[in-house]
DNA sequence: ACAAAAGTGTTCCGACTACACCCATGA
DNA sequence: TCATGGGTGTAGTCGGAACACTTTTGT
């Protein structure tokens, strides 16, 4: 995920112009904005927090930092997402950048919009000021600056992503039953998938790991638990095609 | 393509903490950079001009320009596009963020990539100065800053659009004939394809006017010629699937 | 016993693949 | 007449979609 910045060194008298040409420029401020997701309760949520801004009074924004100097986008991304939740090896991916002009009230900023996936029983929430909490994603209102557009964005892409890549595991605990994986894929997608043909299909990928465990104090007959195959993914993800529901 | 923007007008009083919030934040210089793409004598090509910089003197480098005060970041890419290529009604998409911090020489530079498509014999270059020229995208080298990269990650998010979405036909002139869209889609894919099964789809898909026209010229059998259904394409995109070779 | 969900196979159909011959034109 | 690519159909295969009954557990 992190990837090291390396240290480019150019022959001062070379780039006299170069930073002659950049210190020309004008600036903007620039962001990172993090859209969260979570599922709980068969529900996709989405990690939101109250608006300091008296502007957006009452009104909910996604978490986000000012990028440092020096730091790159992506770190600046997972730096908010491991002061907010804690979490480390988190799936987190660019979205898009938003620019227009007057989508913060303060005067013009630049955002880049991050999708992250974690498994909400995984971690705490470190820091709970401003109501930090959980929302689900079918019901958004009242958000801030262009965040529903970011959270819109960030949804859809999330849905093609999904059906792309076995993404969906980072946001189950580790183990899980093949009944919690559906119902997973079918809150993001919204539709409804035929039980067995589903189960044949993950069958056939082949990335589950049965453990060998049962699911404990359900009300039903118990279904079988479930790891995913994270390393077995790694290495075919180079030729990896599609999941195609 | 063009976006209004809006006049968002805020209660002064209310705004305050928010500028000053904004006004505390640190800025960077923003720009756009367009790889523009065309297909030439079987070709995937795109349009690039020497750097100016004397760091990478004779390097190629993508069409860019600084963001202005209170201009979209679409509409930036637009601009540079209209500047160069003399083209309206272009096909333009935003890629990617990058945002290294040592990406420019001079100094931090974020940039957002835009992808665009034309037909190379439409337009003349505006401008031709600093070799403005096109260059086949499978052998690009001595590239300026990070564009190669940039390029790459273009080049990787066309051969996925194009395999969701008829943007093919960006690159083609007004009419052409089967066996250049399929040339085309066989030099972005990096695939060959069968002839018949490349028809039958295109024909099932039913976004091709047969104008009755036959090819001239040709030092062979005739192929006819098509448009495409732009319309028609419009009004089914909302539901699209997918072409899927 | 009942409720609730787990687990499992088969048939059907549509879509993609592979493949070969005749046709129209220019040289 | 030859070289070049245009134009066409069919059989086989693979994968997705639809669909119902038995099993296991808790109450």
């Amino acid at each position: 995920m992190k990837k090291k910045i390396a240290p480019i060194v150019h022959e001062p008298h070379l780039v006299k112009d170069a930073v002659k040409l950049v210190k020309s420029y004008p600036t903007v401020p620039l962001t990172i904005d993090c859209v969260i997701f979570g599922f709980e309760e068969n529900e996709l949520k989405v990690l939101l927090i109250k608006s300091d801004l008296e502007v957006y009074k009452d009104k909910y924004s996604l978490l986000g930092d000012i990028v440092k100097d020096n730091e790159e986008l992506d770190d600046a991304a997972y730096r908010v997402l491991k002061e907010r939740t804690g979490m480390n090896d988190v799936f987190l991916d660019q979205v898009k950048a938003f620019g227009h002009p007057h989508r913060h009230p303060g005067g013009r900023v630049i955002t880049v919009a991050y999708c992250s996936l974690l498994n909400i029983n995984h971690h705490e929430l470190k820091i709970h000021d401003n109501e930090l909490n959980w929302h689900s994603v079918s019901a958004l209102q009242g958000m801030a600056f262009d965040h529903k557009e970011i959270v819109d964005a960030s949804y859809q892409w999330l849905q093609k992503r999904i059906q792309e890549h076995p993404l969906g595991f980072n946001l189950l605990p580790e183990k899980f039953s093949l009944r919690e994986l559906q119902n997973l894929y079918e809150a993001i997608l919204g539709v409804r998938l035929d039980r067995r043909n589903f189960r044949k299909k993950f069958a056939s990928m082949d990335l589950l790991i049965d453990i060998d465990e049962m699911e404990q104090d359900v009300p039903h007959r118990p279904g079988k638990l479930y790891k995913f195959n994270f390393e077995k993914y790694e290495k075919r993800k180079r030729t990896w095609i599609g999941i195609d529901f």
